[in-house]
DNA sequence: ATAATATATGAGTGTAATCGAATATAATCA
DNA sequence: TGATTATATTCGATTACACTCATATATTAT
């Protein structure tokens, strides 16, 4: 069931603190990585999982992949997001990795 | 984290199918053995997951122990409720389950 | 008191999911 | 070409999950 393999793509800390980032714009793996602390094959497999659950995508530029929100799964899950949303801006963990998405972002241009 | 705690009781195709019966009024366990046709252990473990997620609360009436939709849980993530309740409206397996309720609660006024 | 019914839970099993370390692959750069 | 970087994937270990069968507990009915 489609539901199910959306809300099993969800239910994971590390994939729904990706998710929180993504929210702000599009990501390479090394990105996601530094500013989650996350090891390399692991932020892979989550984004992977996203993916496959049709929750973002991707587009390859060069040696990166870019990871961003799938606009399509917006549209058609606009409720299910909109709650996200909400929680995201109110949860002390998801704000702290956007500040650091945001020290990130000014300090460095490129990837690691 | 509390979000995950949720999104992980959901992620399960049976609990979604009993929240969906639960969505037209309280149930005892062995009306959803019955209806969705798993076992009697199966049943109460899944409901206690969703009770522990905070989704569903329980009452014991006579032999009886009756599980509903918590409220309190639905002010709180209206929007996901939302998201669901628009979700089980519009897939077939959903609406299927709630037919065989209807019939179930036609023929039956007792439990088994 | 005994039997029957409703529910929860323990034990065991098989399968999913997660993770880190290592390796494979592809692209870039010197 | 050879070294470096970014990403995906494989491997092995560990843990979490869902399920069945059996048992325990509580309540009701006879």
């Amino acid at each position: 069931m489609v539901l199910v393999v959306i809300l099993k793509a969800l239910a994971d800390e590390n994939r729904l603190r990706i998710l929180n980032l993504l929210r702000k714009g599009e990501l390479c793996v090394c990105e996601i990585e530094a500013i989650l602390e996350i090891t390399q094959s692991n932020a892979s497999r989550h984004l992977n999982k996203l993916k496959n659950a049709g929750i973002i995508t991707y587009e390859k530029k060069s040696q990166w992949v870019y990871y961003k929100i799938n606009e399509t799964f917006v549209k058609d899950n606009a409720l299910l997001f909109d709650y996200l949303n909400n929680y995201m801006d109110n949860n002390s963990q998801f704000l702290k990795d956007l500040q650091r998405l945001k020290e990130y972002k000014n300090n460095r241009i490129t990837c690691a």
